[in-house]
DNA sequence: TGACAAAAATTAGATATCTAACTATAATAG
DNA sequence: CTATTATAGTTAGATATCTAATTTTTGTCA
């Protein structure tokens, strides 16, 4: 066992991310990196989310999801609303053309996990998730512990 | 299968990352970042390389790497010297005080390994880096393949 | 040998992200 | 009811990283 676990999760993220990039400027959004996606993704199932919702979904914080909302906003793909139950609160909602980006979305988001498990048999890929999900809940668990002191 | 073996894979290296810098710096060396960390494994390892070697090794582009020696030469933990055979080369060594650092380098490391394989058993461990190899050697033909037109 | 391509490194400029601090509103407790 | 605390969001400032361009030196080939 070499414990270099991290260290192939850390290229194989590079290189997931970096791919992501070249396919979005392919589909005409370039300057839109995965994190806007992760917006986008959480407003193709919602429909609208306040900005609280899209930071944790992302797993950005909440300044990060501004900025991602600012750009989305200004390329109009959303739009922002204000909470009418909450005057600290806004809505952030896909406009017509956000809409109009899901296909493109779900394709490349399938070609991607093509691109991934496709070296993996349907039983390796489904104990690929499952060591996946052992180690992140301990790591999440084991800083909950910490930041409890 | 949900196929967010890549999502996972971004959470654990996110979480990994930062529960470095917090050991880091605990450790007395905050402002250190894990790329430093890798530039100075391979010091510890071979006692000297080029910037090029540790660009390779900490797999940054060269600017990062650039950046990342200016840091640890402020700091005291390397020196750079020219080479004699190119004179377009450099040659980064580390400083005695940077050797000092080897220990808790190596305590860090191993720390990191047991907080990531201890939710998993040996055969676990070893089927995990197994898939995350076929997975990234796959990753990196494919993109080989389309540099190459 | 002399021009041109390749390589080592840096500089310049851009960007995605973070933490800390701030503003404004809502909820709660004495 | 008022004072404190919690919550939603933004702004400000810092940093690690990248790509593109520049400088300097080495290697190659006609």
């Amino acid at each position: 066992m070499k414990h270099d676990a991290v260290m192939l999760m850390g290229r194989i993220h590079d290189l997931t991310q970096k791919w992501l990039r070249g396919e979005l400027a392919a589909a005409g959004l370039s300057g839109i990196v995965p994190s806007h996606g992760d917006v986008l993704a959480l407003l193709f199932m919602k429909g609208e989310a306040t900005m609280h919702e899209l930071a944790a979904f992302a797993h950005r914080t909440k300044p990060t999801t501004t900025v991602l909302v600012d750009k989305l906003e200004e390329m109009g793909l959303v739009r922002r609303a204000q909470s009418e139950d909450d005057a600290r609160s806004g809505v952030v909602a896909l406009t017509a053309e956000g809409e109009s980006l899901r296909g493109s979305f779900a394709a490349i988001s399938k070609k991607l996990a093509s691109r991934v498990y496709s070296p993996l048999s349907k039983d390796e890929g489904e104990m690929l998730e499952k060591l996946l999900n052992k180690v992140l809940s301990n790591l999440e668990a084991a800083k909950n512990a910490e930041s409890a002191k």
